[in-house]
DNA sequence: TAGGTTTCGTATCGATCACTATGGAAAATT
DNA sequence: AATTTTCCATAGTGATCGATACGAAACCTA
């Protein structure tokens, strides 16, 4: 496993590239993308520009695998979550779980990389927040997934929208990334997951009301 | 009401201040203060950096004084939902679909200002960043208010958490602001807002359960 | 040791950033 | 009309942006 890229002859690296990439990560994750500037990165990853550039190509190619890293290294919980051995409300319930203690890690920027790197962007980095949407959705998606799987397994109702769920799942992380970046503690997300998993367990009973015939009509117009 | 700042001799102005500070919100809104450049302001507000200068003091003046022109002229929906004289869940209810129509009006940026502002920032406009934390904050504050008041009326549960609730909501509305930017439609965020709602009606009656005696746990452990 | 290759450190590059000095033009005041 | 005051347009300011040119240094192969 070490060693892993084959020497091809010249000089030798004076510095580790993936530490550098996780100072660089890091430095993305707390500023946003255009805002941080090569100075800082320079100071960060303690290299000379040159050295940034021949390892990096540019300040966009280290930005975007600074993403895979994070992707890697900071949010396994995700996947972890969505393709753990459980039924589909506990899989959700430990995603939810998951992001909690992740967007509040000590040590490390609050909230998510994918929503702090660049919500907005000039008309040059549009790329870059193009990507950083990629990645959301593609968060989106699998919950999808995940909630189509429980719904065939009989887990949830089958005229449930596994969309519209997935939408407000995905709405409800988001939130809490933004939560965590103004200073709220695990804590606070785990009940702020917990009120919104409570929402779960009420669209459920309500499509399943409404599928046994007593509808109650609209659970919040009383 | 018009010439409301009085003339106080010299040539007067060639151009609408309100006009040019309504484009410069929008800039703002949709790219960030960092990223809008003052060669995209100059352009869009139709004015030269002098000019610019002359009637706005500097950037983050002016960056502050779109803060203020957004939080009068496009969501006011937020006031007059917390302030309608209405049941609280009512309220509240209003205040997620205004949020739902505000974050997705045709020919506006997606979202909301006060988070597409700045999530991230360099630390030289850590100060911006920090007035749009304060602006959200404000929000979860009079949305607590609101719950509170209903709770002392007697609407809501005497022993629920209005800021726990307060949280949720606000981190809600949050996550419908991305998903504005991300392409979700006023629709879209209605049905995520009515699964948000969903979980207000699922939390108040846990507590009204755990109340009543019948305390049937957790809702989401089965 | 000679040749080839890659990275090293130093010193920048042009472009763009937010911002302003300057001097004349235009309107209000006297 | 004379004076004062403010705004206008032109043309730039120093600072910082992301990105490099250059030649020496350090490795490999032969």
């Amino acid at each position: 496993m070490e060693n892993f890229e084959k020497s091809r002859g010249g000089r030798p690296r004076a510095f580790d590239p993936e530490a550098a990439l996780d100072a660089a990560m890091h430095l993305f994750w707390e500023h946003g993308y255009e805002a941080t500037s090569l100075a800082m990165l320079r100071e960060a990853m303690g290299l000379t520009p040159p050295q940034i550039y021949n390892a990096f190509a540019d300040k966009e190619t280290l930005f975007r695998r600074a993403l895979v890293r994070y992707h890697e290294k900071e949010i396994g919980f995700a996947l972890d979550a969505l393709s753990a051995p459980v039924p589909v409300k506990e899989a959700i319930r430990l995603l939810l779980m998951g992001a909690a203690e992740a967007y509040t890690r000590p040590g490390k920027p609050g909230g998510c990389l994918f929503i702090s790197g660049a919500l907005a962007a000039s008309p040059q980095a549009q790329g870059i927040a193009d990507e950083l949407k990629t990645y959301r959705k593609a968060t989106e998606a699998a919950i999808a997934a995940r909630l189509a799987k429980g719904r065939e397994a009989g887990e949830l109702p089958a005229d449930l929208s596994v969309e519209r769920l997935a939408k407000y799942l995905t709405g409800v992380m988001h939130g809490m990334s933004i939560q965590a970046r103004d200073g709220a503690s695990a804590e606070d997300l785990r009940a702020l997951a917990e009120t919104a998993l409570a929402a779960w367990a009420a669209e459920v009973r309500q499509a399943a009301d409404a599928k046994g015939g007593t509808d109650a009509g609209p659970v919040l117009h009383d």
